[in-house]
DNA sequence: TCGAATCCCCATCATCCCGATAGGGTTTCG
DNA sequence: CGAAACCCTATCGGGATGATGGGGATTCGA
């Protein structure tokens, strides 16, 4: 599951990274309230969660009047394994599956010949590919255009 | 991630569906005490999880002296999804992207629009493809043979 | 220089889930 | 009858989760 710690995280670089786009001039840098405000968090939570992110590399912040938050990367080179694992962990269903964070189970005696393990990590593969492959710029929506996400969703919607 | 609640659940049915596969004559029913020991499991919790399963009709009861559990069906016919599925919830990583059990998220206005939405249902997608496609007969090792096992594992580690 | 806006940090909180155990009731076989 | 097994409910410690509050440090702009 991914928490509601992350979502927020992701929606909040996600907002810093729409506004990027809108002015590609110099980085966006906002103010955390207004952050809170178009992601829809609590600001407070927020605030622990960009400070988190700071800390992961993920964001730059600017202190005093004026301040706020800005991607410390360019959005194309954000991607949303990293920014899931530096909050929520490991990808992998299970610890003996993970490939960035392994370790090994208590319950099984030959770890190399546990089954369950195998299936598991066919589904952190498939997971980190992805999560590996989406950036944050594929999920900031530069301007929402009805027509053309409606479309897009109806693909999905079929998978 | 997957619960230890689903991991035992995984192995206790898997031990079943070997025991099965040893005798092929009549289903194999085995007491709680040797499901336990041959999983791994703690057998308190083991037997908590069987009576679980058992409601959800994955496996069958016998009562009384020389009673039992033994798979309700074939281990060919159970999908490992519909088994997590009965003790951890939706394979997805959020709500509002899970096809049984979808429910729409509170901090997002238009579900449509949201692309977060997006990655997870691939993410769920891929995941229930794998989950589906596993069935309890794929993950219980008829008789280990070190060899042939090497040989797999060497390929999975590979991916 | 002052003050307001902002980031920064720590402590606390309620709630729930997770993993597990205890104890006793009921059924059935031999 | 009694031993062995399933069945059910209650409980429990610990940790994660999703927040909130208060106050300190920093900086811009008037």
């Amino acid at each position: 599951m991914l928490t509601q710690k992350a979502k927020y995280g992701l929606k909040a670089l996600a907002v810093l990274a729409e506004a990027g786009a809108a002015a590609p001039a110099r980085r966006a840098t906002l103010p955390i309230h207004e952050i809170a405000e178009r992601a829809r968090a609590p600001r407070k939570f927020l605030e622990a969660i960009l400070l988190d992110l700071r800390r992961h590399g993920f964001v730059d912040s600017l202190r005093g009047k004026s301040g706020g938050y800005a991607l410390a990367r360019p959005a194309t080179q954000i991607a949303l394994s990293d920014l899931i694992r530096a909050i929520d962990g490991p990808l992998a269903p299970i610890p003996c599956a993970s490939l960035t964070a392994y370790r090994p189970c208590v319950d099984c005696a030959e770890p190399a010949d546990c089954a369950i393990r195998r299936v598991m990590r066919q589904v952190r593969d498939a997971t980190a590919e992805i999560l590996d492959g989406t950036m944050l710029a594929d999920i900031a929506t530069p301007t929402p255009r009805p027509a053309v996400t409606a479309l897009l969703d109806a693909v999905t919607e079929r998978a």
